[in-house]
DNA sequence: ATGCATGAGCG
DNA sequence: GCTCATGCATA
């Protein structure tokens, strides 16, 4: 859009150069007293030529009520800076939200609308077939079939890691001869790189077998279908929690880092992934129609990758450009458990509703809007948060793996 | 690895 | 305004 018109947070557009300060009322402002404070930092790669009318908006955030600390900041928008990287250590702390089993509520994943944006523009033969449900949906059924049978709240279990942002190293691929573009470049071989494996642990040893779960019919009546699972047809839960497994190793044996991955899809097929869409592949937190669609670029990839073996060709990376984004909000602690109650009462808080709870919170109402809209997404994503996903599940077949593989499994 | 955010598409 | 797919920024 070339307009800012929509957007609820440009009460004007015009562009600021200076810190203007904007006292703003509710409904496009903040209010005194804020209840979330913001970080810094930002950037945004993109066009930066049409897109941008508006530029910075203030928000004089007041000081905290709570009477606890204040933390004031100026703007919520930032104009990106060309920033390099973050290395940062990232400790699996228990984000312990109210501990939310699930509700035994039917996540409807209708098949409306065929996937938004599904412009296979690669000559590839991307095509999944749209899993056609019923009526109603089942499909999480599935999918708690095999992980969501037991619950146990363990968060901050799995590995921790952090990864450059910056992409550097390993190498990419000269596939199709579509990119070759890189200028000093390392020229490791993948696998070498980042060469360090943190211990792998074996402190907890228990075992959850799940016994295989009843597949919640996808389409079994109508006496046609069943089809093995060729990269053609809908897999199963079962499928693409295995795949995603498998992916992960082979990802990691071969080297590559979540974002190289999303990186590759994009020069493979034309679609570039984030680290962050990669991560919720392989950890199965998307949704199941958006896992089908993955998977078979992801299984492609898979098959590139280790064909290419060790090429030296890198890609280059673009500089974030600047853009700007609202600042990422932080709820307290308190505020989520607040926000989380009502959740659990009403998942689907009417205007109304938000409008008083935002109010409550003193927090913006469109935070509290996004708020409740991520965590309805949230719901629908598989994997419960706390699965009993062990490690010793995460690393058991490593059988191929040698004792002293260089697994780098903290990429 | 995840929390908050943006935006397309659809009512 | 919601849902969905996605991702920046973070912890």
């Amino acid at each position: 859009m070339a307009t800012a018109t929509s957007s609820p947070y440009l009460a004007s557009s015009r562009i600021l150069s200076g810190p203007v300060l904007h006292s703003d009322r509710r409904g496009g402002g903040m209010q005194p007293g804020s209840t979330a404070v913001t970080t810094v930092s930002s950037g945004y790669r993109g066009d930066p030529s049409v897109k941008m009318v508006q530029s910075d908006f203030m928000q004089g955030a007041m000081v905290a009520s709570n009477g606890g600390h204040m933390l004031s900041h100026a703007h919520q928008w930032m104009t990106s800076l060309p920033h390099a990287a973050a290395a940062a250590a990232a400790a699996a702390v228990a984000a312990v939200e109210a501990g939310s089993p699930w509700p035994p509520s039917s996540q409807p994943q209708e098949v409306k609308r065929n996937g938004g944006r599904e412009d296979l523009h690669s000559g590839s033969a991307l095509h999944h077939r749209s899993p056609h449900l019923g009526p109603h949906q089942s499909h999480p059924g599935s999918w708690g079939g095999t992980s969501a049978a037991h619950i146990s709240i363990t968060e901050g279990q799995q590995q921790q890691q952090q990864q450059s942002l910056i992409y550097s190293q390993p190498g990419g691929f000269t596939v199709n001869g579509m990119l070759s573009s890189h200028a000093g470049q390392s020229l490791m071989h993948p696998g070498l790189v980042r060469g360090e494996s943190p211990e792998l642990d074996h402190g907890s040893q228990h075992h959850h077998h799940h016994h295989h779960n009843h597949h919640t019919h996808l389409h079994q009546h109508h006496g046609v279908n069943h089809e093995p699972h060729s990269d053609e047809d809908t897999p199963t839960s079962d499928d693409l929690e295995h795949f995603a497994k498998q992916f992960k190793q082979r990802r990691i044996k071969l080297g590559f880092t979540q974002a190289d991955v999303g990186l590759a899809l994009g020069t493979l097929y034309g679609n570039v992934f984030s680290q962050t869409t990669i991560c919720r592949f392989e950890a199965l937190q998307l949704s199941f129609k958006n896992m089908c669609k993955l998977k078979p670029l992801l299984n492609k990839w898979l098959e590139e990758a280790d064909s290419t073996t060790g090429s030296p060709t890198s890609i280059d990376k673009i500089a974030t450009q600047g853009r700007k984004r609202k600042k990422r909000t932080s709820i307290e602690v308190s505020v989520k458990g607040a926000l989380e109650s009502h959740f659990l009462k009403c998942p689907k808080p009417s205007a109304q509703e938000i409008n008083s709870l935002a109010d409550t919170l003193q927090l913006e109402k469109e935070v509290v809007r996004v708020w409740f809209c991520n965590r309805r997404q949230k719901e629908k994503r598989m994997t419960p948060p706390g699965l009993p996903r062990t490690p010793e599940d995460t690393y058991s077949q490593v059988g191929s793996m040698g004792p002293d593989t260089p697994v780098n499994r903290t990429l």
